[in-house]
DNA sequence: CACCCGCGATACCTCACAGCTATGGGCCCC
DNA sequence: GGGGCCCATAGCTGTGAGGTATCGCGGGTG
């Protein structure tokens, strides 16, 4: 049995006529009582009372044009999906990404990404640079957003983009020495307690941090380490000590805390998106579209 | 695009491997190959990445096989409904029925039937004769138990079948002075008032009323008319008068009823099932097996 | 590095069958 | 009783599904 069946079927019980139901279908009429015969045949059933006064569905006919319509249907919308989910509007994008990329990089991509296809099931997960690019190597992850490219193996099969940067800043609770400074020296940072991402999440971070302070790095030993952004924001902010990260954390400061920029300026690793090179998914395709559009305003 | 085509569709993904898929479906890989080239040609779209790992559906192959699926499971099921409703196993059946064939035929059909059939959705409808057999004619019923086989316009297309036969009796109250007689006569119901059916509603009853009580039959013009058995039963047992109905009655008898035999013996028009004589539903065909096969126990 | 092997794509043939025209047969209506 | 409408049947034809043979490519191996 074919779909042709079916459509025949379905357009002879609409028109209750063989010659009608025929010339809709742009068939002659004897080829539409032939597959309506061969279509009885085997479904092994009378589908069609002929009689004088039209052709009429007999009980099993009728039974089988129900479920003959969703048949076809179910067809149409095979290829409709097909279609949605080729070009990116159906689908699944699970995120993976760290904290300063919600404050720098994502709501300026998410916003249109969602607008423009809506039938994409966004899953997003924020998680450290370290677990995410571990993730998306194990499959469970379809796009990271971290802070700098993965290295170590499997790295190969990724492709990542720098989609921002930032300067280390340092920020302070409104009550210590340092609020009101423009600016903090590596020096004036070392005699400090510092409050800094983890070294097993940021491993990059952590490396950009020990060449600032040079000799003075061991202080990074006895640093409290946080596992985000806020966390580093909200210690600094009730007088723990001086929280570093990047300069992105600006827009999450609140008024018991003060933010001073870092000399030497201290660029951090780059903020970079990485995705597996074999990936064909057109929503990822959607995805690094809309990134490239809305990352051109980034500062370079 | 045919059916065929998602078979293959669906193969291709099972197997990972169009060699495999082929010899699934019984046809060369090159007959294959060009199928699904020209579904996805069809399709507008890539179904399917052909890697040296395998073959594995894009995500337009995956949003595509899911909706294959449910076509053709919904063929399937087509052609299991259609045989399903031919052989009466699933339908409808729009029964009207007066209340004497609920005390007499209708319990020994309906119980197996119900067994036999549990998908048929049964309608039944307690209703007149005279209303019954108007709507079995404007097709609001597939069938039709009354008293009398039904007369006027119309009747020629419809077929009726004796299911049963009654005698009439009269029933009382147990204060009444009939009550503990076996037999009442045509004479000493002249003498009482007469709780009967209704004129409009059993035509054939009311025919035999007249011609027992002969010249005495003007007593049924202020006769007490109800509308069916339970009420004539009722009304005679609080004392109203005497009630007449079908021999079968006795069975719905109280403990405050007494019923008397009619001398001479009057038989009350048959009990008729009737349907229309073009009708063939499956559902019908099989109801009328079963009542065949039960109503031979039936007194002739 | 060259060779081989496995797999999907391509080329080309063939035959089955979907569709065509012509015609038959049943039923209703005039 | 004759004519017309409608579906079924008969026989022919061309498309395309399926077959065999072969190519091209990528990966593993000696």
């Amino acid at each position: 049995m074919e779909a042709r069946h079916l459509r025949y079927a379905l357009a002879v019980a609409e028109h209750q006529h063989f010659g009608r139901a025929a010339a809709s279908l742009g068939i002659a009429q004897p080829s539409l009582s032939r597959q309506i015969a061969d279509l009885e045949r085997e479904v092994g059933e009378r589908l069609f009372d002929r009689t004088p006064a039209g052709v009429f569905p007999t009980a099993a006919g009728a039974a089988f044009l129900a479920p003959a319509r969703r048949a076809l249907c179910e067809m149409a919308s095979a290829v409709a999906e097909a279609g949605r989910a080729a070009r990116g509007e159906t689908g699944r994008l699970r995120l993976g990404f760290i904290g300063s990329a919600l404050l720098r990089f994502l709501p300026s991509v998410l916003t249109p990404f969602r607008r423009d296809h809506p039938g994409v099931r966004l899953e997003l997960r924020e998680m450290s640079t370290a677990r995410g690019s571990a993730a998306l190597l194990g499959g469970e992850l379809d796009l990271v957003i971290g802070r700098g490219a993965p290295r170590g193996p499997g790295a190969e099969h990724l492709v990542s983009v720098t989609v921002g940067r930032d300067d280390l800043v340092a920020v302070v609770g409104k009550g210590h020495p340092y609020a009101g400074l423009r600016t903090v020296t590596a020096a004036q940072l070392a005699r400090q307690h510092l409050i800094v991402a983890s070294a097993d999440d940021e491993p990059a971070v952590r490396a950009g941090l020990r060449a600032l302070l040079g000799a003075d790095a061991s202080v990074l030993d006895t640093a409290t380490e946080a596992r985000d952004l806020r966390t580093i924001i909200g210690l600094a902010g009730c007088g723990v000590g001086v929280g570093l990260g990047p300069s992105g954390m600006r827009a999450a400061g609140r008024s018991d805390t003060w933010f001073c920029a870092v000399t030497p300026r201290t660029p951090l690793p780059d903020l970079v998106m990485s995705y597996r090179a074999d990936d064909r998914s057109p929503v990822l395709a959607a995805f690094l579209a809309e990134a490239r559009r809305r990352g051109d305003d980034l500062p370079g």
